[in-house]
DNA sequence: TTTGCGACTTGATAACATAGGC
DNA sequence: GCCTATGTTATCAAGTCGCAAA
């Protein structure tokens, strides 16, 4: 096996103690009555120090999956390691060059829409600035040489209670301080000149290298951006407090928060300690051995995978005709609020086919009834929803039919739902779904090219003269609303959304989009280059809010904020010690104010709960770390927290945490004198919380927790699980480390129905192949001894075989057999985990890419074809890049 | 200080496509 | 070559968070 089981036994260095693990254990916590028993069961610790498994709620010890790990300090890259960096790196960004010279790129795609798109992008283009510049990613900075300066002693602790030894570092030692450009002149390449493969342009400094300490960075290269006929554009830097408008609210608070706290931000740690690590990993102690030194030179550290070439081979191949070129490469950083574009067109958005009527007859009270189209409609939605769970809900019915009722007026012969009967309507469309279903294979390729024609136009943006994908160019059709968990207004009517309601978003020059529906027009059209979005309407359902029609998630524009993302989230890392320290010494703080805030933020930090937005009336019952009722967390002396709550989209949050006293003690302070739907954090908010952590480091919001500990995770489990070994075993590494994440961020999937049938089947197979392994070893025996092998089931005389060519088969099945086991094993362990949900949104790419340059796995393994497009921005990572 | 608006990101799952077993 | 399990993509709901107005 290629890795360290991360199951096994705990294995703490004793003689470290500062390095001791925090225990940290997520629970894989269940969707209300899905989850395994086994999930339910974990036991999570937080701050514990010793490595065993501790007994949960109900009493049961905690399993395989909760096992207790602890983890050697990590060390900050070798020095050494960085020459290697440019030249690796280098020879993959030879092989993603693409496109030289101009702006305006060659497509694949040569249509007359195409085309007519082209024109109008060629004449926005004449508008735009000339001299976008653009730089290459900070990724080509060693991790090593951006903590250059900065120093941390050995042995320091881990949790926030035993940091010591601060070592403080000049702000203006970080070379976030440094206009990117600046910092990597000797590779910028033009985006215009199509040179760069990023199309970053790093002059553009990241929201946290702005302003740090007051400084001015490098946001006055900014080019002046278009004035929003919306709102006055924001100061780029007025996310820092320093420069805010709004004064953050907590400093308004009887206590100075915001001016002690300001301070923490200067102090900047080296990582040669732990801090970085999340709390989770920190608690497990991988048994760390000879791979230690796995990011250290490799030769594969030069050595991009096959495949992988593959993949670069194929984003290079120019494509035909067109004058551009569906980007892999990023945009020129806009700051929030700031110039998103300078020449945008695009054709507008489709709108789903107007309804058909079936006239099949429903029945009430033993009676069919004639409908009009428009009721007919609306029956048919909630007909064809028979088999699901929302029929099984009183307010689905009783919406809908609040709504079908308006539809059919006062003195329609239906006069209640329970006298409906559906049945025929269902009947109607459970046979046209399977006349689909008995298409031929041409009569459904036909229907399909039928489709891609007439949406084809919609697929497309020119966006600053580069053919970018749009996401959701379907406008979304009528329906019954399906709002999540108990939702309110679930059942409720969707409806029809008519150009009238849609406001378009495009370029002053480009030509507004033609009204696909003859004899109707747009409701608004704007030039706002302000934001990303091309279209949206009002929610039919919440009118209040908005659907938005924005690019695809592999274009320029989102990529970029991918990577600013990740960035923000990085940056933490040389914040969390001394952020961790604040909130630790602020759990017995006087000030009741600042005591929740440290709280909150711990809980937000250790388990990755979400900030937790107040929520309207009309909207599902459901919390978040700031949101928090006092029945949703049970203190249990001496220091366990039971964690019981609705989630975000109704998902159960399960989960028993051992924490250190004073946040137990700080917890049932707060729970004290309240009932139990009382707010557990009633001095705080969301905006009050992300005020106080922007105090902490320029950007930092809550959610930018969950990715800095989803993304360290991964780096630190790849980095330390990783050992020699087949493709496949690294492959387990990695599903494993994805896991885990999914585990912390509480990802949580239904079991499929037929999980089962399937494990029943591979059991089967397992034995069908130990019987094959049995009879071969009988054969292999008298093989030996010159005898033929015995008859076979049917009786028949078996061929004669060498023991050689027995031993191999023996060998094959024995394979076989773990192939089976492993799979079986893996099945088991994600069938309530989804994996998809933290690489598409927290784990940053680079640390998957950089991990497979170094081990020689294909990224095609890791990485589907949308990831791949998605994180195009990614691939040209140094092989030593560290999250 | 609160509320609401606006613009995004995050999320589970339904629908669809495809690979691989028979 | 068919069938189905599995993987991928589309869908749209539900979050976060900044900002401005009340």
């Amino acid at each position: 096996m290629a890795v360290e089981t991360f199951g096994k036994a705990p294995t703490f260095d004793e003689d470290d103690e500062d390095n001791m693990p925090i225990v940290f254990k997520r629970s894989s916590a269940s969707r209300q009555n899905q989850l395994d028993s086994e999930a339910k069961q974990r036991l999570n610790k937080l701050s514990g120090r010793q490595g065993s498994d501790v007994c949960s709620a109900n009493g049961q010890t905690s399993n395989a999956q909760n096992r207790t790990t602890s983890l050697p300090k990590t060390s900050p890259m070798k020095s050494s390691q960085v020459g290697t960096q440019k030249a690796s790196n280098s020879s993959i960004q030879a092989s993603l060059v693409k496109s030289p010279g101009t702006t305006l790129k060659v497509s694949d795609s040569t249509d007359s829409q195409s085309r007519h798109l082209v024109k109008a992008a060629v004449k926005e283009e004449n508008d735009r600035h000339p001299t976008n510049e653009s730089s290459d990613s900070e990724d080509d900075k060693p991790l090593s040489f951006r903590l250059k300066g900065k120093s941390n002693p050995p042995g320091k602790g881990l949790v926030p209670t035993v940091l010591k030894n601060k070592v403080e570092k000049s702000s203006a030692d970080s070379d976030d301080e440094i206009p990117l450009s600046s910092k990597f002149h000797m590779k910028s390449s033009s985006r215009v000149s199509g040179g760069n493969q990023h199309g970053f342009d790093e002059k553009k400094p990241l929201i946290s290298k702005v302003h740090q300490n007051g400084l001015i960075s490098g946001d006055k290269l900014q080019k002046p951006g278009v004035i929003s006929s919306k709102r006055p554009l924001p100061n780029a830097d007025s996310h820092l407090p320093q420069f805010s408008s709004k004064k953050p609210k907590l400093s308004d608070s009887s206590t100075p928060l915001g001016s002690k706290l300001v301070s923490v931000k200067a102090k900047q740690e080296v990582d040669d300690n732990d801090d970085h690590i999340p709390i989770s990993q920190r608690m497990k102690k991988v048994a760390v051995s000879a791979n230690k030194s796995l990011s250290s030179k490799k030769t594969v550290s030069k050595v991009v995978s096959s495949s992988m070439k593959k993949t670069f081979k194929k984003s290079k191949k120019p494509v035909k005709k067109s004058k551009y070129v569906k980007s892999t490469k990023l945009l020129p950083s806009s700051g929030d609020g700031q110039k998103k574009w300078t020449s945008l067109v695009h054709n507008g958005v489709i709108f789903p086919p107007p309804y058909q009527t079936h006239g099949v007859k429903m029945i009430y009270k033993g009676k069919l009834v004639d409908l009009t189209p428009e009721q007919e409609e609306v029956a048919t939605m909630f007909a064809v929803m028979k088999d699901t769970d929302y029929m099984q809900k009183p307010r689905f019915k009783e919406n809908f039919w609040n709504d079908w009722r308006k539809l059919l007026g006062k003195n329609h012969v239906i006069q209640n739902l329970d006298d409906c009967d559906f049945t025929p309507i269902y009947d109607w469309y459970q046979t046209e779904k399977e006349k689909k279903k008995q298409m031929t294979t041409e009569e459904k390729k036909a229907l399909k090219e039928e489709k891609m024609k007439q949406e084809e136009k919609y697929m497309w943006a020119i966006l600053d003269g580069v053919k970018e994908k749009v996401g959701n160019f379907r406008v979304e059709p009528p329906g019954l609303f399906r709002g999540r968990g108990e939702h309110p207004k679930m059942g409720k009517l969707k409806r029809r959304i008519h150009p009238s309601d849609i406001t378009i978003n495009i370029g002053k020059d480009a030509p507004i989009p033609e009204c696909p529906i003859p004899g109707e027009r747009w409701k608004e059209v704007r030039h706002d280059n302000t934001v990303t979005w091309l279209a949206f309407w009002n929610d039919p359902i919440n009118p209040k809010e908005f659907k938005y029609v924005f690019l695809a998630a592999s274009s320029s524009l989102k990529g970029q904020s991918d990577k600013e993302k990740y960035e923000k989230a990085r940056k933490l890392k040389d914040y969390i010690k001394n952020i961790r320290n604040a909130y630790t010494k602020d759990f017995t703080s006087k000030d009741p104010t600042r005591r929740q805030i440290a709280v909150a933020t711990y809980l937000i930090d250790k388990l990755a709960l979400r900030a937790g937005n107040e929520k309207d009336d009309d909207e599902a019952d459901t919390v978040g770390c700031c949101t928090l009722k006092v029945e949703n967390v049970k203190a249990v002396p001496p220091n366990l927290l039971e964690f019981n709550f609705l989630g975000k989209d109704s998902i159960k949050y399960e989960n028993t945490v051992e924490v250190e006293l004073p946040v137990f003690k700080a917890i049932t302070q707060f729970q004290s004198g309240k009932s139990g739907t009382d707010d557990l954090f009633d001095k705080l908010d969301t905006s009050k919380l992300n005020a106080h952590l922007k105090d902490l480091m320029p950007g930092l919001t809550a959610k930018v927790f969950r990715t800095y500990n989803a993304s360290i995770t991964l780096d630190d489990m790849l980095n330390r699980g990783t050992k020699d070994g087949d493709v496949a075993e690294k492959i387990v590494i990695y599903q494993h480390a994805n896991k885990e994440v999914a585990i912390i961020c509480n990802h949580q999937r239904t079991v499929s129905k037929s999980h089962g049938a399937q494990m029943s089947r591979l059991n089967e197979k397992i034995s069908e192949l130990r019987d094959i392994l049995k009879e071969l070893k009988i054969d292999l025996d008298r093989a030996k001894k010159g005898k033929p092998p015995l008859k076979d089931a049917d009786g028949k005389q078996k061929r004669n075989l060498t023991p050689e060519v027995l031993e191999k088969k023996i060998s094959q099945t024995n394979a076989k057999i773990e192939k089976i086991e492993r799979d079986m094993q893996t099945k088991e362990d994600l069938k309530t985990v989804a994996l998809g949900t933290s690489k598409i949104n927290y784990l940053d790419p680079r640390i998957t890419v950089a991990w497979c340059k170094r081990h020689e796995v294909p990224i095609e393994k890791i990485f589907n074809k949308s990831l791949l497009a998605k994180f195009a921005w990614a691939m040209d990572v140094d092989p030593d890049f560290r999250f």
